[in-house]
DNA sequence: CATGAATGAGCATTCATTCAT
DNA sequence: CATGAATGAATGCTCATTCAT
């Protein structure tokens, strides 16, 4: 696995591709090895196997979820905006992606349940994001001082996936930045802030 | 297609005992049939196809769900005393049903896109429950009238939903009724209610 | 695996078939399916996997061999005839079945050592046939008394395979069964028979 | 081909060590490279192909087995003596290379019908040696007069292979150089020496 | 001479569905 | 109505060989 080759990524932007325009099972190797532009074989110079592709595609794009939020969260204050970024961010990386877009929100999550619970282990690296913003938020009193931080995160998460899966399942009829703001509210409301 | 047989719901209860206890891509139409005491080709003369099966399950199961919400949401004055029911059912009718949560959280969303959004389409009458809840909030003044109520539907089933994901994916180990207040007070927050 | 059916031993016998004419690592399922009139798929409601197949094989056909050996062995007075009878009729049972001479001289021996193991297993009932008949023949006298059974049991199936996979390797050029008396006479000799 | 190259016997050692402890057929050709020391396509250098890594390893061998059996069979009179230092040396250069052993009677006899009949074909070397016993010893008196050349042949290199398979087998558990006098014995016998 | 990244043909096995009984 | 034996399409992965450097 030689992760500084140039192939590496562009064997997982193939994916993301194939997965995106065939769906998840039909996404053969041998449909992803084309649209890499390399041979069957190539692929398992890169990846354990086909498993892995899927597993390496979610943490490099998860990866960059997370790297890019937390550089927009740095300059923020208080936990509200911090909030606000995260779903800002969140919501216009995947606009920008359509293909990836399809890949999290449906495509991916027919996985079986192996590749599904190590896929929920690389998503905490995105999960803690938001639980750091929510007990800063309780700190600073921003927050209800007794809010319940994983229930909170399941609102926060729970909310931003839906909303974005709903948005996909509609072929991205509207425009899901729009809606930032709202989401935002909701959910600062819900988190108790009595900063309105 | 005999829905009137009982051999139609057998057929269905076996379904959520086989695809729970081997996961959605192990659970064969053979094990299924055995699982409900008929030969293989017995369930084509109840279902079209497997996939049949499956969207017939979330029917009926889905069915029941909304029933059983709408009698309890039935005697209430409030949307928000309406919203407690519906979160109080929800948790309640999965916690006991241990195989039903399996299948309903990790297992059928293995399925493929098609099915999925058979499936969403099956969920409309649940989330119209919420719709008229979150309406009926707003006409009272329960909830702030700007209240985006597709994003406010989205917010309490994804978070509903992300939830009783994350309890059944802890393996049950805590207890799901517990949350009700909890997660009815940040939902009711995040709708703006003022009855606090 | 139902080794009643008709259909166990038709399978076996298009197997026999298939790898003398093909070669063993050209003898894929496919190609045993079709020349057993079968559906790919047919094959494993008999068989676990392809090497069960080969290992069923080489026990249905070992044990025809061992039965009709011991029959004919059955009427006979001395170790010499005994062993004449084993001669002729392994030289016989090949000679008459010119495919299965072939897969058991020089295609089977191509499987793995996992396999090969599995098939030493089976050989050693036919060993034990040839070990009975020198310990008899000890017992009488027809064979030195310090005569090691397993290094003659050695110098006797030794002998038996190289002249068969000689006469098949030179494509069965000579008439094997013609060479029965002269092998028996090497080998009546080597066990240091004084009945001449 | 540059077989002057200390390269080339290079290659042939790691093919024997490869192949003994990996099996045949997991003896990859980047193995018996990495093995060697050398990049996978520097074999292709000195062998035309991996066959000809297997042919060229069991000429050398088998060379190496003619030579010295040919010097130790130089200074004896008798065709008895011959065949005995013929047994005891074939006995010692196995005993003496447990990896070689392994190669020859398990591993290299699952290559194909193709490589077989080569492989065939210089054993033929080794099968003139005794040939010549043979017929000296038909010749001086020792052995039968009416012994048939081809058969004895057969017997003699059937009854060594299969002692020698045997004890490989069994995992070299005894020591096989003892069993030279009782082999020879069983073989003189069969040749009908009058010798004794 | 030597390298090693890239190639791409080839195959055992599963399982939803059918249909003769 | 019910059965269950039979079907056959469909795919991830390996590894001998090449060739640009």
């Amino acid at each position: 696995m030689n992760k500084s080759k140039p192939k590496y990524m562009q064997i997982i932007d193939a994916a993301v591709i194939a997965i995106a325009e065939n769906g998840y099972h039909q996404a053969q190797v041998s449909k992803i090895a084309k649209q890499a532009g390399v041979a069957d074989g190539t692929i398992y110079l890169y990846f354990k196997n086909k498993e892995d592709i899927l597993i390496s595609l979610f943490e490099e794009k998860m990866g960059t979820f997370v790297e890019k939020i937390n550089e927009k969260i740095a300059g923020k204050e208080t936990a509200a905006e911090k909030l606000l970024m995260l779903i800002e961010t969140h919501f216009r990386l995947l606009s920008e992606d359509h293909h990836l877009a399809i890949v999290t929100q449906l495509e991916i999550r027919q996985s079986n349940k192996e590749l599904r619970l190590k896929i929920n282990d690389i998503l905490k690296g995105y999960l803690s994001v938001i639980d750091r913003i929510l007990i800063e938020g309780k700190e600073t009193g921003e927050f209800s001082s007794d809010l319940d931080v994983r229930l909170a995160r399941q609102m926060i998460f729970g909310t931003i996936d839906e909303t974005v899966t709903s948005w996909v399942m509609n072929e991205e009829r509207y425009d899901l930045n729009a809606l930032t703001f709202s989401v935002h509210r909701l959910l600062i409301n819900g988190c108790g802030s009595r900063d309105k």
